[in-house]
DNA sequence: ACATAATGGATTTTT
DNA sequence: TCCATTATGT
């Protein structure tokens, strides 16, 4: 980040007076406006620094660490910094470093949540039943032991599937609950789920492994019920620094409360209005009640902006303030220049897409640099029309996020080999490459080993070892299985004499992976190349042990600097970053915001959105240009759109309607736009903005022959009735996919009283009594 | 055991 | 629409 002049104190001796001692005002504190300032030197007791968009956050963090120290008042192991990605630990470690010089290497405690929370889980794992050298398994391998515990349980895995117990036992976690902890207001699968959780933690104990959620978790257990290893981290820790607060979920909250001493030397930084991770667990709660939390707590207030023009910074405001429940914050700036905020309505996606290609291209002309113009959509299905365009006028471009490196499955390959070399009881490993490539092995072959490694409670491979001696299976199947083990074990033989990359090499071309890649036509190169990738980024690591604790914290490869192009990125990957010209598409309803957001969380979750949309607006430094469509291809379909709510909520004063196509006539600012749909007719809601009347219109359009959808409607006060709530309504929401005994599974179409109108996927559409079907 | 047809599902994303 | 996973056939 750039906030404001890079701090120019590459000497801090040259501050400091005899012994080391700081006299007068040290260079690192200048230049910082008194509020930073103030943030900086509250050393002493709890600090909630509450810094908005742009206002300096990253410096005042870093500066505060690099004061703690220059100051004597803690050596740098004596630090806890937490951050949530790596890429922030990343940054504030490099310009610590810029700070106060290498001794910033000491800071060991600094990371993100879950490599602090690791780096103590592996001192103190045998209390919790594990080995110091578990392993940490990621999405992937979760699911695949949640899918043979459904299995195991008899459970349809269609109605029940893996990724959703997945996804639930991570959520449970992320609260902070264990097995025995949970509420039993929490469930799966029919009174299942406690069982089903339980199940998986032995499963992972079994496995010496845990899960993300389990770092944390885990620590929970043995900082709380080991009163004397708590105390040691509380002495060693007299410093505490949080990034990101508002993004911190439960878990992690009680484990700053764990690590907290006394003295309370905690600083948590974050912005109430930039939290937009409520979906991942993350709890806005806890920003909102710090001084509850911690009494007597200094609260600062970052409020001047070094990015935005003004007119970027009203359009901002004014959309932020229609949330609810914030600490408020009044961003200003002395800026004056600027254009307004461009509003612009066009036909189709693919308008929208040409629209912004040509600016992309003006813009250039005029001198920005590719990179200093990035595209910002609510959902990575988006992108594909921007690609299009882009690839047609060969406008450079990168496509920031998606699908990451160490996920490509030719990537976790190559890692289920090296890892199953590493420790024979792999069985997730096992399981991944055993037939991979083919080796003649079928489905039920390797049903049988891993059935056989169940039962008799050894690792598969074992199991498999004394298969191969006995004559229960096929001759063919056993001189595959034979030949596999031969191969693992000369491989492992192979890794004590040489280094770990040129392991990779042998094994990915002896198991003849390679060759099945050079076979496939359509996606072999890429993937060869990835692989190659792969040798080349773990030379870089002392062993394969440090290589693969690596990978399963970081997930990520740090690519060189990006080429001159075009970002184009979602808004949640565009946090914390910031570009000259920024453009904001897609600000259709369903779509930003979210549909589903909507339907999920009601009222919490359209706020969720409207932060998603303030980050979007606070990226931007000198020109942001907003634009919805009309119409919109989603899944192949043609939809109608209509322009979203926020586009209604941006302030007149800082907005500049243009419309492309006359088609909404948009031409005195956006809350006297008239559109075509306002004559449409709108249920009742206590809610009267224009663009919320149009949602609903829209909503219900979605829908032929629906009812108005009652528990989609507010409340008077405004509020949503939460939808799947038992006590709202009927507790039936439209769209809820739903199981019934005779006719499958389906889809509520609407809602009549008791009844229900239901699509069936097999059956058709049925009228069926509620207390018929249940919710899936 | 493998190739092909049918089905169903589809945000945001870090660690 | 389009992708991935599953059912089906040889």
């Amino acid at each position: 980040m750039t906030e404001s002049a890079p701090p120019r104190i590459s000497d801090l001796a040259r501050s400091h007076g005899p012994g080391g001692v700081p006299a007068g005002t040290p260079d690192y504190l200048k230049g910082l406006n008194p509020e930073q300032r103030e943030a900086v030197e509250t050393t002493e007791g709890p600090v909630l620094v509450l810094a908005g968009a742009g206002t300096g956050k990253t410096r005042v963090l870093t500066t505060r660490l690099a004061h703690i120290l220059a100051s004597g008042r803690a050596k740098p192991w004596e630090l806890l910094a937490v951050t949530f990605t790596n890429k922030a630990a990343r940054e504030m470690r490099e310009r610590i470093t810029h700070l106060i010089g290498p001794s910033a290497e000491g800071l060991r405690w600094l990371g993100t949540f879950h490599s602090v929370a690791a780096q103590i889980l592996r001192r103190h794992a045998e209390l919790v039943g594990l080995k110091s050298t578990f392993t940490i398994l990621d999405t992937d391998d979760q699911e695949r032991v949640c899918k043979q515990l459904l299995e195991a349980a008899n459970l349809d895995t269609k109605r029940w599937t893996p990724r959703s117990l997945s996804g639930i036992i991570d959520h449970w976690k992320n609260r902070g609950w264990t097995p025995e902890k949970l509420p039993n207001t929490e469930d799966f699968a029919n009174g299942k789920g406690q069982t089903l959780y339980a199940a998986y933690q032995a499963r992972l104990a079994s496995l010496n492994a845990c899960d993300f959620g389990d770092l944390l978790l885990h620590n929970l257990t043995i900082l709380s019920q080991h009163a004397d290893i708590a105390e040691e981290y509380r002495r060693r820790f007299r410093y505490i620094l949080v990034d990101e607060y508002q993004d911190t979920n439960v878990a992690q909250y009680l484990w700053l409360r764990l690590l907290t001493s006394s003295t309370g030397n905690v600083c948590c930084v974050g912005d109430d209005d930039q939290s937009i991770y409520g979906w991942r667990g993350a709890e806005v709660d806890n920003i909102l009640r710090f001084e509850r939390d911690f009494p007597g707590a200094k609260v600062i207030r970052l409020e001047r902006n070094y990015r935005s023009t003004h007119h970027i910074l009203g359009a901002a405001s004014g959309l932020i303030s229609a949330n609810r429940g914030r600490l408020g914050k009044t961003l200003w700036t002395e800026d004056n220049s600027g254009d307004k905020v461009r509003v612009r309505g066009v036909w189709d996606g693919e308008a929208e897409a040409r629209l912004i290609a040509d600016e992309i291209e003006t813009a250039r002309r005029q001198g920005i640099g590719y990179k200093d113009m990035a595209v910002l959509v609510r959902a990575s299905f988006q992108m594909r029309a921007f690609e299009e365009r882009f690839v047609m006028l060969a406008v450079p471009y990168t496509v920031i996020g998606g699908p990451r490196f160490f996920e490509r499955a030719e990537i976790r390959d190559a890692h289920a080999y090296l890892r199953l070399i590493l420790s024979e009881d792999d069985d997730l490993a096992f399981e991944r490459i055993v037939n991979v490539p083919k080796r003649g092995l079928g489905d039920t072959s390797v049903q049988k080993v891993l059935q056989i490694a169940r039962e008799t409670g050894v690792p598969a491979m074992t199991a498999v070892r004394d298969l191969i001696t006995s004559d229960e299976l096929q001759a063919r199947t056993r001189t595959a299985f034979a030949n596999f083990i031969r191969d693992i074990d000369r491989w492992r033989q192979f890794a004590q004499t040489s280094s770990h990359w040129e392991l990779t090499e042998t094994v990915l071309e002896e198991s003849g992976y390679t060759d099945m890649q050079k076979a496939d036509r359509a996606t072999g190169q890429t993937r060869l190349d990835n692989l190659k990738e792969l040798v080349q980024s773990m030379q870089a690591f002392d062993g394969l042990t440090a290589y693969l604790e690596h990978v399963s914290l970081v997930m990520d490869l740090d690519r060189g600097e990006s080429a001159d192009s075009v970002q184009v990125m979602t808004l949640h990957g565009a946090k914390g970053l910031e570009f000259p010209l920024v453009f904001l598409p897609g600000w259709e309803e369903g779509v930003f915001p979210s549909q589903r957001s909507i339907d999920e969380k009601g009222e919490k979750g359209l706020e969720e959105e409207r932060r998603l949309a303030y980050v979007g607006v606070t990226r931007g430094k000198e020109d942001v240009r907003i634009s919805f469509a009309a119409n919109r291809q989603v899944y192949g379909r043609w939809q109608s759109q209509l322009p979203s709510r926020f586009v209604d909520e941006l302030p007149i004063d800082h907005v500049e309607a243009q419309s492309d196509t006359g088609y909404y006539g948009a031409s005195g600012g956006m809350r006297e736009a008239k559109s075509r749909w306002d004559e449409m007719p709108s249920f009742g809601s206590g809610y009267s903005s224009p663009g919320w009347k149009r949602g609903q219109a829209f909503a219900a359009n979605r829908v032929p022959n629906a009812q108005p959808a009652r528990q989609t409607l507010l409340e008077g006060d405004g509020r949503l009735v939460a939808s799947g709530d038992p006590k709202a309504g009927s507790g039936w929401t439209k769209g809820d996919r739903v199981f019934h005994q005779k006719f499958g599974y389906g889809q509520v179409r609407a809602i009549e009283g008791n009844k229900l109108v239901v699509a069936f996927d097999k059956a058709g559409e049925k009228k069926v009594i509620d207390t018929f079907v249940e919710k899936t």
